[in-house]
DNA sequence: CTAAAAAGCTAATGCCATTAGCCTCACCTG
DNA sequence: CAGGTGAGGCTAATGGCATTAGCTTTTTAG
């Protein structure tokens, strides 16, 4: 029956909701197919294999991110935008932690151009600074690692101690901030 | 025969070299049983089960980081000592990349105590900055998601573009320490 | 010297990914 | 309206891996 249910994109739903209802680990295709109700090598007529179908959930989870840091950014500027960029990087992590963790900076092309969008908002966001080309670049995969960073210990659960988290968090928007408007040549502080 | 030759430690030496040479994902038993020279269920007698391998293999690499971080940290203070403390962490994740990717922060105690000393170091540089008690654990946690993220990033090769990445690890630094000079309650920058 | 424990082995089970080859319905074509 | 084609589904089979059970051998403690 060539039914029009299934489909790459419906497969990469069934297993982003595999993801987060169970673990990352849950994730096997037979796992997919079963919710999907369907036999396991039916899947294989929309996706060449498991680890096509993780690279494609990477791209659908890195874009998630990338629309949702957009929409964060628009009609801010400068230290507010900045402020609002991070949280909202760091809520959706928070919000699916498993989709996070499943989320995977290869080389491969899809999230690669997913990543690639998500870099040019924070380089567009980083012109408010007065940055731009080589120097913006720097402080773009600056303010990247620190949320990523920040966002993947914390949906791991890695940080133990009882202190607030959203204050860790605050104090390292402002340290990225402060960090921004200090140029790299300004030269060792009073 | 009750040779002495194999132990936990010893399977973790194997897993290691595995992870070193080959990837993450080759890290089975079965591999690491055939360079032991042994059956596969033989790991058995040293080693829960692959679970508890990954673990104690995260507790090593966890340790090794911590060793190589306190022996850069020793004999400096304040803006040195962190530069150092930086340097030291990104250097063992840029040697050892599929380590640094192995390394999970789960709240399993083995690897959480490593981090423990991990952190402890973190925290007694930062008394150089006269933080204390919780101040210098909000100030901890960022240092380690900051140069955790870009790590990972840097080890699992997502950073793509031309620029050098040494450049980007000096800016990295630079707001770090000017971030740390700048105390949480200063308000807003000129 | 002996007995028990430590550490190894083979065999067996079950899950998973993947491949091969078959079947059937939906739809387009004439 | 008949028929053929292909997308999309299925069953069966293969091979890798983790894990368990139960046996055997070697140390080593007493």
């Amino acid at each position: 029956m060539a039914r029009t249910t299934l489909s790459a994109d419906a497969v990469v739903d069934v297993a982003l909701r595999i993801l987060d209802e169970d673990s990352p680990a849950a994730l096997t295709l037979s796992a997919v197919a079963g919710r999907a109700g369907v036999a396991t090598p039916s899947l294989y007529k929309h996706v060449r294999n498991l680890a096509e179908l993780r690279d494609l959930l990477s791209a659908r989870i890195m874009n998630e991110i990338a629309d949702q840091v957009g929409e964060a950014v628009l009609g801010r500027s400068a230290d507010e935008a900045i402020g609002a960029l991070m949280s909202a990087w760091r809520n959706y992590a928070l919000a699916h932690p498993n989709r996070y963790a499943a989320l995977v900076h290869s080389p491969e092309p899809r999230t690669a151009e997913a990543g690639t969008r998500l870099i040019n908002i924070v380089l567009a966001t980083l012109r408010a600074y007065g940055m731009e080309d080589s120097a913006a670049i720097h402080a773009a995969r600056c303010l990247r690692a620190v949320v990523h960073g920040f966002a993947a210990l914390e949906s791991e659960g890695a940080f133990g101690l009882p202190e607030k988290l959203d204050e860790s968090y605050d104090l390292l928007i402002h340290m990225v901030i402060t960090g921004l408007h200090s140029p790299r040549d300004a030269g060792p502080l009073p």
